[in-house]
DNA sequence: CAAACCTGTAACTATAATGGTTACAACGGG
DNA sequence: CCCGTTGTAACCATTATAGTTACAGGTTTG
């Protein structure tokens, strides 16, 4: 399983979004709703600001979104926390003295490619409103 | 990202179809070509067997594959060995006193059930005999 | 200015997953 | 019987993950 990074990651931008008092929306209260740790939020929130989905202040509450929720994808989301690292492991070094081994990693390589290529055109099609509207 | 799981389950089978010489084919010699340790090949087939892709005998080398391989689907080897698992993982009881913790948690659900359906079309998509010919 | 907030980040910890390893019981074939 | 094999349990090292403490530095307010 992978882990819940990218789903704290959007519960974190849907209450930047859906907060209006940003004198409110500081880590605490968002470790608050996600039920966590203050610093895993600010240390989200990093990521997420390195990538460039929100911008924030040091010694000011609150956050802003520097991409509108009907703009913002999924995918930018998983992105911004994964960069491009691949979904499923290979394992390292198969004997290439062995018909199998020699072009296994190349093989599944290709098969990996096609099964992320769906998921991305799955998170590509959904954005942080589609998201922000089912919370409704 | 993802154990590499998957792939030596695929590997080990790709293995067991195009060996022909059955005495040849043992754990040892399977591991010398994932290059992996005799005992996590023979776990692995463990867990292939259960969930009924392959037969073996106590005592005796070779294993031999109970499914075709045009009619072995990469999504039955996936589940064989992740089960129903969810692909991505949800945090633990987000605040329900709060609009985005109340209805986070079954959002995301829908949002990645999506997202594995795409990836299921794929992996049943492509069968084991379409990597063993991409090994040639 | 001082106190009370906040963010940003480093550092440390506990827990769990992963894969490798040793060990050994049970089986089969020469 | 003897040797090689499978099937498993048990243990270990490494790593990832998330939680936590601590603190430097910014901002606001009285």
């Amino acid at each position: 399983m992978v882990n819940s990074r990218f789903s704290v990651a959007i519960h974190i931008l849907s209450l930047i979004a859906t907060t209006s008092d940003k004198s409110q929306l500081t880590s605490d209260y968002i470790a608050g709703s996600v039920n966590t740790n203050p610093v895993v939020v600010r240390r989200m929130i990093g990521v997420l600001k390195k990538a460039g989905l929100l911008t924030s202040q040091t010694g000011i509450a609150g956050y802003d979104l520097l991409v509108e929720p009907k703009d913002l994808t999924l995918l930018a989301i998983y992105q911004a926390i994964n960069g491009p690292e691949q979904l499923f492991a290979i394992h390292d070094e198969p004997n290439p003295d062995c018909t199998v081994g020699r072009k296994i990693q190349c093989t599944l390589e290709g098969v990996y490619t096609s099964v992320w290529h769906a998921m991305e055109e799955q998170l590509q099609a959904q954005t942080l409103q589609d998201v922000l509207d089912q919370l409704r």
